[in-house]
DNA sequence: TATTGTTATACTCTATAACTATA
DNA sequence: TATAGTTATAGAGTATAACAATA
């Protein structure tokens, strides 16, 4: 039996993608959770910064039923972190809007997220981090 | 400005893991629940697949209060997919077990994840694979 | 006293079904 | 009729605080 001397043993593609997924995502309930924030509502945030999209599109980009867009956004609003506005142009569609509170919070949470992505990939090198950027985005679903 | 003829355009490293890692979470959550399974039930039964632990183990491998473990390991003692059992050694302690319906249940849905892996890799070569799969290797957590 | 686990409570998140209003 | 959104309801998931039993 040949010893195995590496740190971590290597484990198969889905499990590697599998936990790595629970590391990122452990990053982002706990960087939200510093400022009161949800995965879920982090994400709304993250889709309305460069969006204003009514209340179906949200539902198709979080796959939630638009009901639990109803809540998600109400408790958004309530903390005036976004906007619900009429579209002028159809009457039933309700646009959400990120507001200035909104988008602060958008840019403070990025920053920190930034921060503990750097941590997690702190034993990689600068090649290496290259390549995982590469290979993750051409995983990664074009929104 | 230069066209960009790539179909995917590069993305930062934080921005290209985060959305990976909704992308394998977004997996998860529809092979689960196929099964009525929720994502933190089925990674309840992962981490059960080659433990026995105590309830305060399976809050600090969850990262969860110890309260919130109770009614988890409730709901799936109901379904008949875990087992609590007195620890002998001391008069406190509950371990949790996984069931044969249980196992039963976690070889399934593990062979669903690993085909719907699969499906998101399929436009990689084999050895960009086998890259991501170490460079991801180093960043999963040692459980 | 400290640790293990449960209970009570409150809130967020989610889906289903029924509803209103607009197209 | 079909689509956009809300409401009512029920249940899962989560944390905090208070509790019981054991160490």
């Amino acid at each position: 039996m040949e010893a195995d001397t590496s740190d971590a043993a290597e484990l198969t593609l889905t499990d590697a993608l599998v936990q790595l997924s629970f590391a990122v995502q452990a990053i982002l309930g706990r960087v939200g959770a510093d400022h009161d924030l949800s995965v879920i509502q982090g994400r709304l945030l993250g889709i309305l910064r460069d969006r204003e999209p009514p209340m179906a599109a949200l539902a198709r980009y979080l796959n939630l039923d638009k009901s639990s867009i109803t809540g998600l956004v109400d408790r958004a609003e309530r903390r005036g972190l976004v906007q619900r506005t009429a579209d002028p142009s159809d009457g039933r569609s309700v646009r959400v809007a990120v507001t200035d509170n909104g988008r602060a919070l958008i840019e403070l949470t990025a920053a920190e997220i930034d921060r503990e992505i750097a941590l997690l990939v702190r034993d990689l090198s600068g090649p290496e981090r290259q390549r995982l950027c590469t290979l993750a985005s051409r995983l990664a679903p074009r929104l």
